[in-house]
DNA sequence: AGAAATTTTGACCAGTTGGAAAAATGTTAG
DNA sequence: CTAACATTTTTCCAACTGGTCAAAATTTCT
């Protein structure tokens, strides 16, 4: 009683690019809902995408293999692609997830707010992100490295405009002379590298410093310097 | 500035790995010599290198594929392995090479100079390699993020050593009030990462400053931007 | 319980990958 | 010129790659 010979509804769930054609009955249960529900497979995505960014991370986007995220996720790699048909659906679903969560730090910052505090928890919320979301820092910086194919969209739109918001705020507190006068955008980027150093070379700062200061101390440190730096190198010069 | 110096004492003749079988007259025509010598075969392997640092930069070790690189190198697979039998050991001469071209610009620090207008030189240098050799960053790059496996051994040692040496030199300087005081590793991991910045997320920086600021102009804008943010930020306070 | 839908599995594929062998083609010194 | 060596090309291969498919196992819904 196989009447499914060509099963209507043969992705009604998981991730359906393109309709089968011909069925009535996936019409008929909801003529123009793209995406009738998904319930506890939900699960499986999101064990799929934590496994991926764990492999993305690491070997970027083609060094990275389905088998290998597969494995991780602890799935054959036929039930993974049953979730996700491709690989570059699921490299695509991190990177827009992450460029939101990337960018929150900076939106927080605040104009009303003191400048010199503002840069101060500036500083500390990126280096709190290096430091809980690793991974994340290195599938964005594997993604930087290759000239961003994938994103470079994104970061011309949502990034560049976000940057140019916030370095016009910088400008006009140096403009009241509450901060130094420096290239605002040299300044931000600054900040990200310095804080995304410590997730991307994460291996390296590790191999220099030793097994002494590498726990909670480490972050302290990398903090109290940072702060130093750029709070010392913001202060006005002539009064 | 590009030194070309590379260490020849890798592998002797181009397709050595292993001896035809039952061949007396090659013991005859050297006992115990490693390396016959190699001429101008020598450029082939620098146009493999070149091929496969272009390569390499971009897509990472298991991202780039020999394919790629013999393309780019204008020749067939075979004959490139036929100069370097592994995709290893391609990589590895690169990495090689790179790591001390990298580090000159820290050991030429020095003790004798004033420290302020070493540590400026110090970051022209850093800025100045961002942007000549952005191919050698993006690969040093790539191999931090993969956790640096194939040259843990190098960063170890000789990069552990030499950081240790300038850390000292920089503790030195601030113990003698000449500049303020910070942890010297987290300093130095800052200009490293705020230099190797511009060679990495280039085409972010692209992106994010537009078309406008983009040449040489850009290159200045950092220099500026960096040298006032270290150099002020390093001036001590108390007086 | 039983039908229908969903999820998982196993077999399979065509294209790519790193690499091996050997034949074919230079190159060079005697 | 020619033997010895160096280089290049052709052919080939086994393992891996992203991805398909139908059948089987499982869950869901009534």
């Amino acid at each position: 009683m196989t009447s499914k010979k060509l099963k209507a509804a043969e992705h009604p769930t998981p991730v359906s690019r393109r309709q089968h054609k011909a069925d009535a009955k996936a019409a008929a249960h909801s003529p123009t809902k793209p995406r009738p529900l998904t319930r506890i497979q939900k699960e499986k995505q999101d064990i799929i995408l934590e496994a991926a960014l764990e492999v993305f991370s690491v070997h970027g986007f083609r060094g990275a293999t389905i088998d290998q995220i597969a494995e991780v996720a602890g799935m054959s790699k036929p039930n993974l692609l049953y979730y996700f048909p491709k690989k570059e659906e699921i490299h695509r679903r991190l990177i827009a997830a992450l460029l939101d969560t990337w960018l929150a730090p900076l939106r927080e910052m605040d104009e009303n707010g003191d400048p010199f505090s503002e840069i101060r928890s500036y500083i500390r919320r990126k280096l709190e992100m290096a430091r809980d979301f690793p991974r994340e820092s290195r599938l964005f910086a594997n993604e930087m490295l290759q000239g961003a194919p994938r994103i470079s969209e994104m970061i011309e739109v949502d990034l560049k405009g976000l940057v140019d918001e916030k370095a016009r705020l910088l400008m006009g507190w140096m403009d009241e002379g509450k901060i130094a006068r420096t290239d605002p955008y040299h300044l931000i980027f600054s900040i990200w590298a310095t804080t995304q150093h410590y997730a991307d070379f994460d291996v390296q700062v590790r191999a220099v410093l030793g097994p002494g200061r590498n726990g909670e101390g480490r972050f302290e440190d990398a903090a109290r310097t940072l702060e130093q730096l750029y709070l010392h190198g913001l202060t006005p010069r002539n009064r």
